[in-house]
DNA sequence: ACCTCGCCGTGACAGGTGTCACGGGTCCGC
DNA sequence: GCGGACCCGTGACACCTGTCACGGCGAGGT
């Protein structure tokens, strides 16, 4: 009985490559490939993989709310993470988005073929280096609203920008950017938008 | 006669599944597997390959730094860039190294072995779509301290603190960024910094 | 010799930014 | 009910930033 497997990845050669790794592995099977998180879920329903593989960054829905959207919609398959940047945020909420498996692009090729088996024996997979930052860094301190600035000031916009974009005024604006610099421990709206990213928190 | 292939790529998985869509094609064998750009002159010097394929973002030297060190030291074995941001910059910077070919990350991966063996035989090859956009964007227009000053301010630096760095006046260096501010049309220091770099100018 | 360009610095100025104190509003849990 | 969050807004203040004008220096081209 081979495992019949979901790619989701938005570079289409690391996504061939993919198929191409875990093809030679004779218990596993490539059944499709998709280049957006938005295709998922119609691609799960008509080919019913037992695992579905998936990138955190892609345009459109991306890997987290496409796990979202397939534990309520194709709750039989069984979400894998694999994601370039070892975000603790990251982490945190593709787990609270039902994922069972969590791997970065760090990890060497040969285990990958082991993860796709354990999490679809109903296994969690989880890096552990990871999982010591995730615990280590927390959970965001960012309010939504705070968030959501944080967001709009990530093109480097000025506050006048933000509070348009926002429908804000703009000391609304500078109140919500400094409790966020406050929060993130920067000196600086550069800054705070930097760790926020590294936290995973945007 | 089988092409001798060299990766080098930080991300272990990416360059395992490289390898395996690669050692499917008859004619093509890897013959080693690197992680950073550093490491490439010396498995270069110890395998001789036909052709190594870099990654451009790399820990260390990078990979158009390993694309200069090898046309100097090991000027046999021919360049193909895979980089997963098509930034203009990158692209001239990369034939300037004396790459032969320039591959991003969203081409199919049929596509790539096609590339690898064009490269071997002595042709150019590069991304049509980007070859446009990099004539397009033009050469970078700042100045070498410019660029520095700008380099310095990625991560949300105050003036006082690059001025620390590259030990300079305060004033010297808002000369510097407002200059740079500029020629990159932004309004504003992180749009400066964040148009340079999808440019490929940092 | 001359001009140009990049580099470094100074001084001054308008405007943007970050901080604080304050008020008012909603919603939720004790 | 009552405190405690989060949200939105105002006003004021010190500070940082971006811009401009100006000068001097060295390297390279005509």
């Amino acid at each position: 009985m081979t495992i019949r497997l979901l790619l989701a990845d938005d570079q289409a050669l690391v996504r061939g490559a993919l198929a191409a790794l875990l093809g030679l592995e004779p218990d596993l099977e490539v059944v499709a490939e998709v280049g957006s998180g938005d295709e998922v879920v119609e691609a799960a329903l008509t080919h019913r993989p037992d695992v579905c593989l998936l990138d955190v960054e892609m345009p459109g829905l991306d890997g987290l709310g496409a796990a979202a959207a397939l534990r309520d919609r194709v709750p039989t398959t069984k979400v894998l993470m694999v994601t370039t940047f070892g975000r603790p945020g990251y982490l945190r909420r593709a787990l609270q988005a039902g994922a069972a498996g969590f791997v970065v692009k760090d990890t060497p090729a040969a285990r990958l073929a082991d993860a796709v088996r354990r999490v679809h024996q109903g296994l969690r997979v989880v890096d552990p280096a990871l999982a010591t930052d995730s615990l280590l860094a927390g959970e965001s301190p960012l309010t939504p609203r705070e968030t959501d600035v944080l967001r709009a000031a990530r093109d480097g916009a000025s506050v006048a920008t933000i509070a348009r974009r926002l429908v804000l005024s703009e000391g609304t604006v500078r109140n919500h950017l400094s409790s966020a610099i406050g929060k993130t421990a920067a000196g600086n709206r550069a800054e705070a938008v930097l760790t926020a990213e590294q936290n995973g928190w945007l």
